[in-house]
DNA sequence: GAGGATCGTTCGTCAAGTCGAACACCCTGG
DNA sequence: CCAGGGTGTTCGACTTGACGAACGATCCTC
């Protein structure tokens, strides 16, 4: 039903009350650090000497660095991300998930003490997920087709009335209210409502 | 309605396409990153000394950040994250918002090329926030009254069926479907749903 | 009020990050 | 075939951050 994807360690605990894991990664990211400045710079398909120049450092430095040799300093590794046009914080933590389908009334349920509350945790964030909160609404009869955004981001959406079909262009999955589904977004993806009066809240995770 | 608080700059911008201010924040934060660790510090109850300790680092460099002197390794910023217990990149990135309300139909809506799909920008999120998505269904009858989470936490309500009156227990607020509220989730705040069937979306902003 | 302890700051010393230049390497074109 | 401009890497010199110790300042104890 959810296809071959990696669960990206659901852990409904964060919402009871406060969550150890926050802080708590080991060891300085030197590899990640080393891994993602890599990443992002063939992503953008920038040489390491144009990288190293627009950010005004060294490409020695920069060639240390994307090789795991280094300890970069704030000021360094700033220079670096802004060059790169990502959010710095991209460059020391790591990556985001993949596909995920939560169907009214799946989920983690967390109860309250007198039964009336119910809430079922959609997406926790990764610390750095830059998460932007639409609500939307469409009417059936057009497909609102979104191109890619930028690389790594997703889209989250929560059904709140009506029914949608939605998610990646070439496998769209049909909502009702209560249903939630998140998928890429810097795929090909469409929104088409399926009834009068749909809207949904969307969640739009840039990393 | 909304007493005396400052917007956040709701810039509705970022949803037509790529968003410039990502990572365009001119300068290296030195000084954010003194403020943030002098903050966290005294937030905690920690002396200078004791959180140079569990660090491992020399209290004088320590000093010497607090006072916007110099320039930190990753690895040394890394090590005092985790020993002030919080993410790494809330010593780097600025803080949050306050309060803020968004009846059903207001906000700055974004519309596609054939005028049936309607977004409205709830909250765009500051880089390194981190929000879990909640669904949450509650009954009328009973207050679910939320002690204060962790500081500088925000709370973000979608309602998308039914009634209810959330916010700070102070000063309650009655949301029907499609109406958006935001407020501070480390202060005393409750949810009590007013018609049978109230469901909305939550979205829980820990930073 | 003297003693002790701990706070946070400032001062030299050492190590490490950063820099610039020279290096080997690949591809293109004259 | 071999200059030419490009890549990313490695090498010393310099700059700078991190360390440890000593320094006033403050607070509590005896």
């Amino acid at each position: 039903m959810d296809g071959p994807l990696s669960r990206p360690s659901m852990s409904g605990a964060s919402a009871s009350g406060a969550d150890p894991a926050r802080a708590a990664e080991a060891g300085p990211p030197l590899a990640s650090i080393a891994a993602a400045l890599r990443l992002e710079r063939e992503r953008a398909g920038l040489t390491l000497s144009e990288v190293a120049r627009r950010a005004g450092v060294a490409k020695s430095t920069l060639s240390q660095l994307e090789s795991g040799t280094g300890n970069p300093s704030v000021e360094t590794l700033w220079a670096l991300a802004v060059a790169l046009g990502v959010p710095f914080s991209q460059l020391v933590d790591p990556p985001t998930p993949q596909v995920r389908i939560l169907r009214a009334g799946e989920g983690v349920q967390i109860h309250a003490e007198l039964a009336k509350f119910a809430a079922t945790l959609l997406a926790a964030g990764s610390p750095h997920a830059r998460r932007d909160l639409y609500l939307m609404r469409l009417e059936p009869g057009s497909v609102r087709a979104a191109q890619a955004h930028l690389t790594g981001s997703v889209e989250h959406v929560i059904v709140a009335g009506g029914r949608m079909r939605t998610g990646p262009s070439e496998a769209p999955i049909e909502l009702a209210a209560g249903d939630y589904a998140t998928f890429r977004g810097d795929a090909p993806h469409c929104y088409e409502a399926l009834e009068p009066g749909t809207w949904a809240v969307l969640v739009m995770e840039h990393r």
